[in-house]
DNA sequence: TCGATATTTAAATAATTATCTAAATATATA
DNA sequence: TATATATTTAGATAATTATTTAAATATCGA
């Protein structure tokens, strides 16, 4: 999930995650979008296939990128949950003055 | 919105406004979940207060930092409008063949 | 098989971000 | 007012990320 949220921090690649939504595109359609070189759109579809937003296929000579929505939706998952959207999940809210519950031993862990 | 992402892209940061969504919390409240240093966390909270994801007020001796909800439901509806959970938007859909519809002339140009 | 097209990988560099220690600022309290 | 506590700011460095040019790989079509 933490390389899904790292994909979405850039602006190409969610400019990407669009153009995709409207339908697949090859490498070569999705870079004639923007000003920068093909090497640097590889990279960053790199990226997205990487953090599971994207798929590609060889078509012949070519390589048909596609929209994976279901990465998508555990990220809209996490706002929702956040936002009390979706859910009414809270598990025992923390009084006034507690102590924390614990101390995270990572940053990586638990998002 | 860019800033929002970019905020967002971080575990750690992420992590804070999860304990902001409890509850309300100083600084040094929220560094103490954290193995990092305090400045450390100061300046992630800095990058989350310049995103408007959560705003800070002095009470006393403490500065106490709360969530604020409303960019956070902004990125939210971005996610909504992707995975089609919200609304049925999709302005003419582009057809197999067609050249693309413009070049973007930057890429912070929509999001 | 050869040349053209599509795309990626490699290597280098530039730019951004995260983190630390030390110092500065603000408030409270003795 | 002096001292302690809470937090931020500054300055330095390390780590990560973005970008480019050049080279490599894969496929197509004559």
């Amino acid at each position: 999930m933490n390389e899904s949220f790292k994909a979405l921090a850039d602006p190409t690649r969610r400019q990407i995650i669009r153009l995709l939504r409207e339908k697949d595109r090859t490498a070569g359609e999705i870079a004639d979008y923007f000003q920068m070189t093909k090497p640097s759109i590889s990279h960053h579809l790199s990226a997205l296939k990487h953090a599971g937003l994207v798929q590609d296929e060889r078509k012949g000579q070519f390589i048909v990128y596609s929209l994976d929505t279901t990465v998508l939706e555990e990220v809209l998952g996490w706002f929702l949950e956040l936002t009390g959207a979706g859910k009414n999940s809270e598990a025992e809210p923390t009084a006034a003055g507690d102590p924390p519950r614990r101390k995270l031993q990572s940053d990586k862990e638990e998002l």
